[in-house]
DNA sequence: GATGCCGGGCT
DNA sequence: AGCCCGGCATC
């Protein structure tokens, strides 16, 4: 069993290089490496935009491609922002790039031409907000807020979560909203710190452990990954390596540690000596190759 | 180049 | 659900 996929988060219009929950791409930053290459960095290829302004203009805008600045930490992920092939929509596309990850919080311009934003494909969560009167789907409706006042996230959490919201003199028919893309959530809330709230309480694990969240303690796997960004990952290599911010380089096994969400990953997996079916059968064996390497998945016959 | 397999598409 | 494959990381 393995816990669900990348459990990162960042501004929509981004990409976060991940694959199976484990980083991809290691080279450019190289941080110190105290082993082999095998076991070594694996988390440089973090590819953030952080440097994107949220405004819409800029992300939507005529240019095809938004991409972050390249730097000693960032690649740059080229995201389509405008037109796409037919049979699938612009925001859709993004929207996948972004859910890729697990959540993602943007900024979103309503009353903006509908044209910016007007898809035919799924995008259920914040369509369906924008058909509610305004004020309703707003913190209201969130089924886990306690009335007890709780400290915002760290500043810098929040900076990833929304980046500034881009305080534009508000021509009166726009608004800013936060969506939470975390996996199947969607959320739509109006302030930034509604949706600090709403990550905090919902998806986050608390710094005390699972068993402190509120009222109904998320403990085992169970639950839908979607609220496990944090499982407790498996007893092999329970750890989380922080790759940017104030606790950078440390290791821990939640999100306790001083480390903004987007940072804290799980080290890199290595790959598993065993032979697998396809080695050991050969190409032209196929018919004896278990299901899942039939199928190019994990192999169940010969495990790690 | 070969292998392992995630993510996602199709039926 | 079963089945397949593109593409990527690792060997
Ligand atoms: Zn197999």
């Amino acid at each position: 069993v393995h816990t669900g996929r990348s459990r990162f988060w960042g501004r929509m219009p981004l990409r976060l290089g991940v694959q199976g929950g484990w980083l991809s791409r290691p080279p450019a930053l190289s941080p110190p490496r105290p082993q082999g290459p095998a076991v070594s960095d694996g988390f440089a290829g973090l590819e953030l935009a952080l440097p994107l302004e949220p405004r819409a203009a800029d992300l939507w805008g005529p240019g095809s491609w938004v991409g972050a600045a390249p730097g000693p930490q960032s690649a740059h992920i080229p995201v389509p922002a405008q037109r796409a092939p037919p049979g699938r929509a612009r925001l859709d596309e993004v929207m996948a790039a972004a859910a890729l990850t697990s959540l993602s919080t943007s900024p979103l311009l309503l009353g903006t031409p509908a044209a910016a934003f007007s898809s035919e494909s799924g995008l259920e969560p914040w369509k369906e907000a924008l058909g509610r009167p305004p004020g309703d789907w707003d913190l209201a409706s969130d089924p886990s807020s306690p009335s007890t006042p709780s400290p915002p996230l760290p500043p810098e959490a929040a900076h990833f979560l929304f980046g500034e919201p881009a305080q534009r003199k508000r021509k009166n028919s726009a608004q800013v909203m936060f969506q939470c893309l975390w996996k199947s959530c969607g959320k739509v809330l109006s302030s930034a710190s509604g949706m600090q709230r709403h990550i905090r309480v919902v998806h986050l694990v608390p710094p005390g452990g699972p068993e402190m969240a509120g009222g109904r303690a998320r403990t085992g796997g169970s639950g839908p990954a979607s609220r496990q960004p944090f499982p407790p990952s498996s007893s092999a290599n329970p750890r989380y390596v922080c790759v940017q911010g104030p606790g950078r380089g440390r290791v821990g096994r939640s999100p306790a540690l001083q480390c903004p969400i987007p940072f804290l990953v799980p080290p890199r997996k290595p790959r598993g000596d065993a032979k697998k079916c396809r080695k050991v059968y050969g190409m032209d064996r196929r018919e004896l190759w278990c299901t899942a390497c039939r199928w190019k998945k994990a192999c169940q016959r010969f495990l790690d």
